[in-house]
DNA sequence: GTAGTTTTCGCCTGTGAGTCTAAAACCTGG
DNA sequence: CCAGGTTTTAGACTCACAGGCGAAAACTAC
């Protein structure tokens, strides 16, 4: 079968999307969304057709495999494989989900069902360490942000706070930011007017940065 | 289906343990070795059984998997899932392998079959990225070494020159390197005896260091 | 106009990678 | 035993970038 963790930074916080389930094995327990493999459908596919069910798919701005459990144990009853995926949802959209989903601070977990706990730690391991290293950051940032409102998603992800100032000048001399143009209007407090920008590529591109062996110039 | 790509530093250079099939599809070709996952069986378990026809298992010192791929047209004719493995065996042991089975130049590789060239690949750009920010070296080099020794497993999995002097002083930096005392005799030419290193840890660990937006100090 | 707020820019520092050169330690041949 | 060759080790230097501090810019409210 096929899992998911969605992630997405709502009200300040990165949330994951998490379904209550009604039958048992772990009736009412929150769990992943997900559920079987169709007969010669392509992993990726499962999992689209799946989260199609809780959440508008084309709000997706990203998703990649994480990982294939097996432990026979994860299952009270048979032996089925999970293979997890990752996909982000950008801070500007609200996608509708039905009743039983909802959207939970991913540092405050309910009891999750199976083993959906680790896996949903794993999510939020691979989402810290490739914002890091590439430019994923615009798969949870609007098309277009101040430097503050990316500040904001960053921290969110992250977990921790991160440099107003000259941080985010990372990702400028990185290459994967560009200015728009466009400016902000002030807050009614006042202050200086932010510039707007925008992701240079809304594609995974790997910052070469952090192969720390090079090869000799 | 489980899926390893091994690889040991041989002569000089990366290779990757294949296995010429005997039967259709493909008949003839090489490929990759694994086989089917038995029932209630972890893909760990089941990629070291099919592993241990082949090799040693005892002396791989690293596995970890990979990712699994679903594509309908990867086998001619069933539809199956193949999740693959990849394993590290360090370069001084020398397992005894079967008739059909060799070690082949990750760089000049024939033509494999079904996808398993892409899983190749992706199995050496695993090993690459990974060389540079942890301690997976150990699971390529001897229990001790010289630094020049240690520099020839480098630049052959990296595929590139490893600067002969300072460039391992990174990883003395990074404290994953420790003195055994001992000292290497020179050679018929002369030349100052080495030191002989061993690795700190035989467990992965990560340098903290590739994580560029770090929680403030 | 003055005070307060927010963003932006420039400068400084520290760290670690990469390079170069010299010194150390050893062998061989005369 | 000394001179020359060889390999390893260590130190010095440069460079790039992350991180932090503070000042300047640009605006609002009173």
């Amino acid at each position: 079968m096929t899992l998911a963790t969605v992630f997405q930074v709502r009200t300040g916080d990165l949330r994951v999307l998490l379904w209550q389930r009604a039958k048992d094995p772990f009736a009412g327990a929150w769990s992943l969304p997900g559920g079987y493999l169709a007969e010669a459908e392509t992993l990726e596919d499962s999992i689209r057709r799946h989260l199609a069910v809780k959440v508008d798919v084309r709000e997706l701005a990203h998703l990649e495999q994480l990982e294939t459990r097996s432990e026979p144990g994860r299952h009270p009853s048979e032996w089925q494989l999970a293979t997890a995926y990752l996909g982000l949802v950008p801070l500007d959209v609200d996608p509708a989900v039905p009743e039983d989903t909802a959207w939970h601070p991913v540092d405050s977990l309910p009891t999750l069902a199976f083993d959906h706990a680790p896996i949903t730690l794993a999510g939020r391991e691979r989402l810290r360490a490739k914002l890091s290293y590439t430019n994923l950051g615009f798969a949870l940032a609007p098309p277009a942000f101040t430097i503050s409102e990316l500040r904001d998603v960053y921290s969110a992800a992250l977990g921790h706070e991160v440099s107003p100032t000259n941080l985010q000048r990372v990702l400028l001399r990185r290459g994967v930011l560009e200015l728009t143009g466009e400016q902000r209007p002030p807050g009614r407090a006042g202050g200086r007017p932010a510039a707007v920008y925008r992701f240079r590529s809304r594609e995974l591109e790997i910052t070469d940065q952090f192969a720390v062996l090079r090869p000799p110039a």
